[in-house]
RNA sequence: GGGGAGAUUCCCGAGCGGUCAAAGGGGGCAGACUGUAAAUCUGUUGGCUCAGCCUUCGAAGGUUCGAAUCCUUCUCUCCCCA
């Protein structure tokens, strides 16, 4: 059983009769949001093919930024002669940035990690950069991110536990150079800085790597390292294993999950927020969320089918647009195609977590969730 | 009327005597995607009783052990001159 806690930007509101699911609030520079949450990914600066004001209409409040992606383009000084990332893209709301952690994982071929810090290559120009921990806290400082990410060193299922020990240590060790420099940061800044869990697949290491962040103390959490290649049986025992080690009163962030049932799986174990660019790509791809699992548009069956991508839907596309009409946008090649996909999923996702918030207010979270998946497909995520 | 170029598997387009059911695009179909190098990528795309066989490269004949590839005639396209 949960307690109820609260930081500095966090309060657990209501926690769930029969699992670790809780309800929260999140109180960020640039406005307040109830938690659990879905993050949807802007990596550099938008959120691909929707625009601010919809998303904002949708109800979000927190999306992600990229700090590699943003350093190399526009560059720090083209953000920074307009205040910040905000200002610069006109979102008005929180914003979340990435360390650039997981752009180091994929795309290793560019670089070099030291004790130092990272060497790379961009992947735009090939023109070399260094990130340090230090680097990273300052380039997310001139962002002006409501929530920061330390710069972590991200693995893949099958290293040895040798190399998983190392990148683990060296994580904790780059998050407290970063908490050290965040801590000197100007008072006008008001952005948080939170610490990334690490320890790939090794319970001991995970546990070790808990241990180390949370001895920071730093204002939130985050489980890295997961969703990473690894099977859905071994992502759920490290999740549940790792997440069961978290404080109580600091928000959980679980990086990279936002399907139906890996959302469920994180909220059912007390994460309190997540992001993933599965939602949005897959829905530039043709693919949208259902109740009854996903729903491929560009399949041949769907070129005279008159209904809309789910009548109990009421986004955008689901009250105007047919599915053949969607597929017919996908097939043609037409940008409406991915805008009205991506609004649907979003829509979807926002919805999905307003009902699971209620249902953990209610306690019965572990109720609605055996439900949902009753009608949901054994093989989907 | 004279001269020239060409007709290839759904489309465009390689091939120019065997290793060709035929490169490469496109289109079609299917799949993947989970802290975004992704409006991307992968597979497949003549038929069958499928490690083999059958049909296929405008049509019909012919040369050859063997032809989409060479020869003859025909049909049709396109270009130039009149």
């Amino acid at each position: 059983m949960e307690t109820i806690g609260s930081s500095d930007i966090f309060s657990v509101d209501s926690v769930d009769r029969a699992t670790p699911a809780r309800t929260g609030t999140l109180r960020l520079p640039h406005g307040s949001l109830p938690t659990p949450v879905f993050m949807p990914v802007g990596t550099a600066g938008t959120v691909k093919a929707i625009r601010h004001d919809e998303l904002s209409h949708l109800g979000f409040r927190l999306i992600l930024g990229n700090t590699y992606h943003l350093y190399l383009r526009p560059g720090t000084e083209v953000i920074d002669a307009f205040g910040g990332l905000h200002r610069f893209s006109g979102w008005p709301h929180n914003i979340l940035t990435d360390s650039g952690g997981y752009q180091v994982f994929s795309l290793a071929p560019f670089r070099k990690i030291e004790e130092e810090g990272v060497y790379f290559r961009s992947h735009v120009d090939g023109s070399s950069h260094t990130l340090t921990p230090e680097k990273v806290v300052g380039i997310q400082r001139i962002l002006d991110s409501d929530i920061q990410m330390a710069l972590d060193v991200c693995t893949a299922p099958g290293i040895s536990m040798n190399d998983a020990k190392l990148a683990a240590d060296r994580t904790y060790r780059w998050a407290a150079r970063a908490k050290s420099v965040w801590l000197s940061i100007d008072t006008a800044y008001r952005g948080v800085l939170f610490g990334i869990v690490q320890g790939n697949f090794y319970r001991d290491l995970r546990r070790k790597s808990v241990e180390e962040i949370v001895s920071l103390e730093l204002p939130g959490i985050a489980i890295g390292g997961l969703s990473v290649g690894e099977s859905y049986d071994v992502f759920l025992e490290f999740l549940s294993y790792t997440a069961a080690l978290l404080p109580a009163a600091v928000p959980r962030y679980l990086m990279g999950i936002g399907s139906p049932r890996y959302i469920l799986d994180a909220v059912a174990n007390g994460i309190d927020m997540f992001d993933c660019v599965f939602p949005t790509r897959i829905a530039r791809n043709g693919t949208v969320f259902t109740r009854s699992g996903r729903l491929a548009l560009k399949r041949e069956e769907y070129t005279r089918d008159t209904g809309p991508i789910d009548p109990a839907c009421g986004c955008a596309a689901c009250r105007t647009y047919s599915r053949a009409y969607l597929r017919h946008l996908f097939k043609a090649g037409e940008m409406l195609g991915p805008m009205l996909a991506t609004n649907h999923n979003l829509f979807f996702l926002q919805n999905f977590m307003e009902e699971i918030r209620e249902a953990i207010r209610r306690g019965e979270f572990a109720a609605f969730r055996a439900e949902f998946l009753e009608n949901y497909p054994a093989k989907e995520g």
